[in-house]
DNA sequence: TTGCTCTGCGAAACCGCTTTCAACTTTATC
DNA sequence: GATAAAGTTGAAAGCGGTTTCGCAGAGCAA
């Protein structure tokens, strides 16, 4: 019996395990892939010489030959915000599950680097993308992107979180109209009646799908809608929901409860209402969107829709392995849930 | 001349290429690496084509015939951690202008989980693995992981941002003795004398630098130390940091400044502070460390170390370059700076 | 014209795995 | 005990690139 030379930085190889073992490649390819016609004792043998080596099959080898990488790409607008991180992760743990691992990338919100990476994970030849973020919120879709899309879904599946009208991208949405009455209907069950929202753009489709939702459930109850009371065009962080909270009340509105866009905006908000002296939730009830940790940090702690960020990633997952064999329905809309935190009370 | 047939799904290669520009997949080759050795119109020719068919070169062929991936692994504890996030992104843009890619893996401290990871990214065989927190924080290291990761170390660089004893791992690391010196040059120059360390464990490396320098430092102002000023064994997180501040208030003690482990744990001590009826900074001072946008969430804004989060990611991956080409220093330290906001003020 | 160097380019080998195909063994069936 | 069916196995092709090698022709000196 021949003994491999001690390996010298240069990975073993399926044909070393199969010279130890005495047998050809092929056997040890059909040890490797679960193929069940190798008699008992070769199939041990083989497996112990693997592990004796901790031999670790050429992941581009094997996608190369089976023409799939087995990798799923993640195009996420940014990981720093935690409402993407958290679903990233969720999606890395049901990607495993699968026999699938997880590419992640960035794009910062530009539509340059969102095309750039896309072309990147077709070098890779990922076996789906789900882009989560960035192009695919805008209410209305940006035609080149489309474009650019397009060409991606010519060889890889697409699954995003919104939408892109003009592709066949598969859908995981977030019920953005659902999330936006459960707190329409939970504050004004506080007694809350003079409701204002903060941060966001109507641009953005889960927005403008929250707000059509706020007038809907304003109308239900018999409350007038007073344009004062949703901010005008704001971004998503920390300080645009200051800023517009400031706003809001250096005009003379004093809304008894405030939906904040996202957990990043309501941390705005909140520090606009304690500089103004009020006190959350005494004299004004702030909730928000997302349950990151923010909500937990904030002081109060933030009342706030939660996603289910486990079961929201593996949807994805199985949308996007759906893709790949071609099936499963187009659209899948994720239930959100409420989390009643400090941040919010009874009006006085 | 022929023309490719629309492409049905089945991604173009360099052989679709060659045929209709009326070449050998070998000329087509050379333009894609960028080999001078091609004829000006025949260059031109080929670029032409893969631009009108968007053709992008299969980075496992690639990467099998090279046998390089051109990809960088990077094993964080955990991605919702925006310490880690921004490290990450960090370490993306940089490898993108080097020219490789990266692969995200979270362990969640678990160290099953990280072995496994390790070993998916041998399987991907990524050509350098940075790791980035958990097992490489301990402040012994654990043998098993040693182990572990020497075997790897037998065919892929693996730099740690901690240390591995037993191990040649290259180390990038925050000087985290630096870091505590100025967080108490700057409070003792505001006058506190008592100042408090809350949260972490000195199990942790860094935990444990930051406690030997303070004791240092309190040593060099001959300010006595008190053993009740030092919380006992905490985590990382918010819960833990407000536990901790409780028990210290609880017992007593009354600092008038206190350094928290992170800015999680920053954000903990905050809470306890205030529910306990101080202010914040008229009457505890409070700073952490990391300057992740969390310390521009809490209110007041936090005093915090900040690590420029561009040049760590940078050096992680210049250290990990130099890795695979073989050269480089084996130590290298990043020197952090102090970013000052509203939670930190004069003793009164 | 001969001899040499250079440049440009195709044939073919190779990277490390999977899979088809055909041949060879076993085992089951009657 | 003959024959069919099922189980094992290796040779070889193929996945899509890169690279070596050698050949052909150009350019230049002698």
């Amino acid at each position: 019996m021949q003994v491999l030379k001690p390996n010298e930085g240069k990975p073993i190889t399926i044909y070393d395990i199969a010279r130890e073992a005495e047998v050809s490649p092929a056997t040890v390819s059909r040890v490797l892939t679960g193929n069940s016609n190798v008699r008992k004792e070769k199939r041990k043998k083989i497996l112990e010489i693997i592990e004796k080596y901790n031999f670790k099959p050429n992941a581009m080898a094997r996608g190369l030959s089976e023409t799939k990488s087995k990798i799923i790409g993640i195009l996420v607008a940014d990981v720093r915000n935690p409402f993407y991180a958290e679903l990233f992760l969720a999606c890395e743990q049901a990607a495993k599950l699968a026999g699938y691992t997880v590419m992640l990338c960035n794009s910062l919100n530009n539509m340059e680097q969102e095309e750039y990476l896309l072309d990147q994970l077709v070098q890779q030849r990922v076996d789906a993308i789900i882009q989560i973020g960035g192009r695919v919120d805008d209410l209305v879709s940006n035609m080149e992107y489309v474009e650019k899309v397009n060409q991606v879904m010519n060889t890889i599946p697409v699954v995003v979180t919104g939408k892109l009208e003009g592709t066949k991208c598969k859908m995981v949405r977030i019920d953005s109209m659902k999330a936006m009455e459960l707190l329409m209907e939970y504050l004004i069950s506080l007694g809350h009646r003079d409701i204002a929202v903060v941060g966001g753009s109507d641009k953005v489709l889960s927005t403008y799908e929250k707000l059509v939702q706020y007038r809907l459930s304003l109308q239900k109850y018999h409350i007038p809608f007073d344009p004062d009371l949703i901010s005008p065009e704001g971004t998503y962080n920390v300080e645009s929901g200051y800023r517009l909270m400031n706003e809001m009340l250096a005009k003379g509105k004093r809304p008894t409860a405030v939906i904040a866009i996202n957990d990043f905006a309501a941390a705005g908000v909140m520090h606009s209402v304690l500089e103004h002296g009020y006190r959350i939730p005494e004299d004004i009830s702030v909730v928000g969107y997302d349950n990151t940790y923010i909500s937990q940090i904030l002081n109060p702690s933030l009342t706030t829709i939660d996603y289910n960020y486990q079961y929201y990633g593996k949807s994805l997952i199985e949308a996007a392995i759906d893709a790949i064999e071609g099936k499963g329905e187009l659209l899948k809309l994720v239930t959100p849930g409420l989390m009643i935190r400090g941040s919010s009370g009874s009006r006085r």
